[in-house]
DNA sequence: GCAATACATTTGCCATAGCAACTATTTCAA
DNA sequence: TTGAAATAGTTGCTATGGCAAATGTATTGC
């Protein structure tokens, strides 16, 4: 008798590890007086990386809608943390900046985020991030047709 | 020279995983017109197999906080696929249960989630769900206890 | 038997997310 | 060169999700 094929349920998996790990880095800019949401944080990662960049940018970078970046963006924008400046030439367009209060925040930030990483990895090996990293691929691209 | 041990983004990447399975259901689900979202899928398949839990025990079995299951419960009660029914014995809880329709809609949904299950893991071998699910696992406990 | 405590669920508040429709601007094409 | 189509961003609507506080009910200790 052979197995037949069976249906895995990874996407619950993927969920539970997902929600601790957000848990994670929230709990952890509280406790260092940083105010930021994690979606916050992997804009300011993309911003810190990329001054200047459009929202269009942004919502791509870390795979958001335009609507989701436009709106994290107002908060950050009503925080100090990032500000809109038009395009020049192109004034349907803004360039997002980190302000100097944004800049700030992500270097306290930033070491958090790196302590978390490593603990999120620990136990775990690069040969272990390799088949991670390749089967989330794989995984992403199976669905990513249609 | 040593390298040293380098932080890894892997919440990125399960991040995008997520969005794109959950945005397959989605459509899945919108195709062959069962009007049920992701969340409202987990929970229906927990009442299948358990019927007649609380909303507590649904909250445990699906990552979820118990106002978010008490909401999505809501809104599958509004469309008639579950109902509350309190405890004879203790008036706090309800026992949750499938409607007839509730029960119809699954067995309409399961045969599509069974296929994007298969379609999800294409190309990608039992021993990978292997090393998956010891990873992810490996890397929710490292972030369970704080 | 009653006060303190625990428990199940709900409500309020806010943030993220997806979709569709809308505005403003730019580009393209006849 | 002007009208259609494309592009960037916003707004409205709905759903999920997390936290804290509130409500109603049960249990426990005295």
């Amino acid at each position: 008798m052979k197995d037949q094929p069976v249906s895995k349920n990874f996407g619950a998996i993927i969920d539970r590890t997902l929600k601790i790990i957000k848990a994670n880095y929230q709990k952890a800019f509280i406790e260092v007086g940083v105010d930021l949401t994690t979606e916050q944080w992997v804009l300011m990662d993309s911003l810190f990386k990329n001054n200047g960049i459009s929202q269009n940018d942004l919502a791509n970078g870390s795979f958001k809608n335009a609507p989701t970046v436009s709106r994290i963006l107002d908060l950050m924008c009503k925080k100090g943390l990032t500000e809109r400046r038009r395009f020049e030439n192109d004034r349907r367009r803004y360039k997002i900046f980190l302000t100097q209060f944004g800049e700030e925040t992500y270097k306290k930030a930033l070491p958090v985020v790196i302590d978390l990483r490593l603990k999120g990895w620990k136990n775990l090996s690069e040969e272990d991030y390799q088949h991670f990293t390749r089967i989330m691929d794989q995984v992403f691209s199976n669905f990513e047709q249609g």
